[in-house]
DNA sequence: CTCAGTCAAGGGAAC
DNA sequence: GTTCCCTTGACTGAG
């Protein structure tokens, strides 16, 4: 089981995501910013290894404008080796990362230039994996996307959408049960029809399911994970904010609850991505819960 | 220097 | 029909 967070670390002076308006756009200012996001990723990645994370989303900014056709700076080999000695970091200290990328990235939109733009955008997320080296179970995590106060054609159009995908896209996406509109249940569809496996997010099954205990909606996600081409399941764990709107993330981790979240996996391996608003402070203390009941668990075994 | 407004991109719900 | 929400920092330009 690895731990990790997403795309900021608080703890650091540097952003791996720093970006600058389209206006002031020049090849100049791509090549130094994306200098400066691979260097603090890298010291980002050192952070984590010496606490324990192991698991990471990175941001969809590394590369300003990335899929935008205003960049046509040839980041891809100029940094080729930038990216190559994190992939090696990576595996080395065997890490896993990731992407989400954000709520633009619309596969099932009825406008063809949104679901265009959206397939460049996951094209160059993947692109930046392939040049780290990873392989197929370094994932790109999306929503199904819109409803249009049409369920099963708005399921049918993910689907038809997702077969014309280039097979360097197709190999790492994953779906996440959202909050309002796509339940665990519709992603199972989308599963039975092409696959793809379902990233199972806990606080969106809380706020939108169909009756399925944590426990069994866990075993039912991880099904859809094949363990050779995807690796290990991979999950968003978050808690309700106590007195916000329904669907608030919490600004910092309630272990209790994260102690009982873990009591449903009845042993199920699966990767956990803390969509906590205090990042890697409670990522830190998510490892403490996790060495906590393995103590627990060594003396009781020590014990009989 | 400070600070408020703004920044590529979508969609849904509240009002 | 319009505004606000997600989610976030950091850039930008006005003062």
């Amino acid at each position: 089981m690895k731990i990790g967070y997403p795309c900021v670390n608080e703890s650091l002076d540097c952003s791996s995501g720093a970006t600058f308006r389209l206006a002031s756009y020049s090849a100049e200012r791509v090549e130094t910013t994306v200098a400066g996001n691979l260097a603090c990723l890298q010291r980002i990645l050192e952070y984590n290894v010496a606490h324990g994370l192991r698991f990471f989303r990175i941001g969809s900014s590394i590369v300003p404008f990335g899929s935008h056709p205003i960049n046509t700076f040839a980041w891809r080999t100029r940094f080729a080796a930038g990216f190559q000695a994190l992939g090696d970091y990576i595996r080395a200290e065997n890490m896993r990362v990731s992407f989400h990328p954000d709520q633009f990235v619309v596969l099932n939109s009825p406008n063809a230039d949104i679901v265009q733009r959206s397939i460049a955008e996951l094209e160059y997320q993947g692109a930046m994996l392939d040049l780290m080296g990873l392989d197929s179970t370094a994932k790109l995590q999306i929503h199904i996307g819109g409803l249009y106060g049409d369920r099963d054609a708005a399921l049918a159009r993910f689907i038809a959408t997702y077969r014309t995908l280039p097979e360097a896209v197709r190999r790492r996406l994953v779906i996440e049960n959202d909050d309002r509109l796509f339940s665990l249940q519709d992603c199972l569809r989308v599963h039975e029809a092409v696959g793809i496996p379902i990233l199972f997010d806990n606080f969106h099954h809380e706020c939108l399911h169909h009756g399925e205990p944590m426990a069994e909606a866990l075993r039912l996600a991880a099904a859809t994970w094949h363990p050779a081409r995807d690796g290990v399941m991979m999950m968003d764990y978050s808690s309700q904010q106590p007195g916000e709107r329904k669907g608030k993330h919490a600004a910092t981790l309630e272990e209790e609850l994260f102690r009982g979240f873990l009591g449903h996996l009845h042993g199920l391996d699966v990767d956990i991505m803390l969509e906590i608003k205090d990042k890697e402070a409670s990522a830190c203390r998510a490892i403490s819960v996790l060495h906590e009941l393995q103590l627990v668990a060594a003396e009781a075994t020590a014990a009989r």
